[in-house]
DNA sequence: CCTGACTATATTGTCGACACTTTGGTTGGC
DNA sequence: GCCAACCAAAGTGTCGACAATATAGTCAGG
């Protein structure tokens, strides 16, 4: 049962560059508002120019970096009103994947997104402290997946879940324990295993709002970060 | 008081090869399916094989082609649930534009939304039958832009727009006449004006369910498609 | 006659060089 | 001393050519 994620798998350079070019963005080693020169980075990675236009290009397609035309690109801004705004698209787009995650899933598909919960269950109860960012992607990733929809599927994990990383790796929110969050999983299972539309979406759209007041609250009062309660959605 | 649509202006040349191709894909002169060959584009439209690339790379971005690694491009092929996936993404989407909207748009906004509704109903109630997809695009555009929110705007009128535009006019539901979709819109605004942020998403979705059944029933029997009496959203 | 490997061709992927635009600084005039 | 026009440097936009890969057709072997 891996982590079935990072499937997109790099078969040209060019798509090496865009992949090394976006984790070095959204893991900060090129900092949010940093021009993207293409012959500097054409150099630093040692690839053509071209490869390296191309990837800015594609992270220009993700909404991760601004380009202007004869000027150049340069690394998107990280404000509160960006995420803010990143998280209510999450909640719809997130929401109506749960609503069609609960009507198109298949039942071994809700067993195994099931026994994955148990498997974070154990990591939280033992207090093991290694429910983080990866087990709740996993989750959100799965019923995206589960919502049968390609257009959802695309815009989520081409788009948005890179920005929405960018922003907990920069805002360091990463890595942080989870009690309440996993308990609203399990009601989302729930509702998807009752194959309740109406309640799948409403309640994942409670959590995702749930995680954006957290994340808004920390935001505000940034006092002990490595305490919060939660974060992730 | 303009479409305020079409802002997009090309100032490359890169940019006018890929609006051209979008258009000629969306209208139909390229076939849906049909193979995107570099070369022979680049003939065809008398540019650089590079800018012919990079078009077909930023139609990938929006979904209208799909590329296979050392193979090539192809039209993306119309389907009957691709396009419902669509309107469930649309319904979203919209929905919490239209929340949005009934929260960030300005009183000056919403007049001026409303004197395009009147407008609307001008033309409606005279059966001058202009009332077609331009007003309708123009409405939902509105509001989408009235949401504030950068991201909503972009994956709308950058990627989702044109593919609903070209299952309009390949299915050939373009121009038609339209009553019950025009009131729809005006509860719409009404509830915008009223602030009310609930229902406000609550009618967007309701709207965009409806147009979604009308076309499936449209497409199922392909009867009479000049006579129909909604298909817009 | 069928199957498998090989070759030839066409298409995509990648590259380095040239052309154009922007930008910041400099010079000349008022 | 200030403003405008000009100039130079750096960077992006565009192009044609070369390299690598897939596809289809051919030929040899069974």
């Amino acid at each position: 049962m891996p982590m079935s994620f990072f499937t997109e798998q790099a078969v040209t350079a060019a798509d090496k560059t865009f992949f090394q070019l976006r984790r070095d963005i959204v893991e900060g080693v090129i900092a949010p508002g940093a021009k993207l020169s293409e012959t500097e980075l054409s150099t630093k990675y040692e690839v053509s120019r071209a490869l390296i236009r191309e990837a800015i290009n594609r992270l220009e397609a993700c909404h991760i970096v601004e380009r202007k035309a004869n000027v150049g690109a340069r690394v998107v801004a990280l404000t509160p009103q960006g995420m803010i705004g990143l998280y209510q698209v999450r909640e719809a787009l997130e929401g109506m994947a749960a609503r069609l995650a609960a009507k198109h899933m298949t039942d071994a598909e809700i067993a195994d997104l099931n026994a994955l919960l148990n498997l974070h269950y154990q990591e939280v109860s033992h207090d093991e402290s290694y429910y983080q960012e990866a087990g709740d992607v996993d989750f959100h990733y799965r019923i995206i997946v589960g919502s049968k929809n390609r257009h959802l599927i695309a815009m989520l994990s081409d788009g948005i879940y890179h920005l929405v990383r960018m922003y907990r790796v920069q805002l360091g929110m990463a890595g942080p324990r989870v009690t309440t969050a996993f308990n609203e999983h399990r009601h989302i299972v729930q509702a998807i295993s009752n194959r309740d539309e109406e309640l799948a979406e409403l309640l994942m759209r409670r959590h995702i709002l749930y995680s954006r007041n957290s994340i808004e609250h920390k935001l505000a009062n940034p006092s002990h970060p490595l305490t919060d309660k939660r974060e992730t959605a």
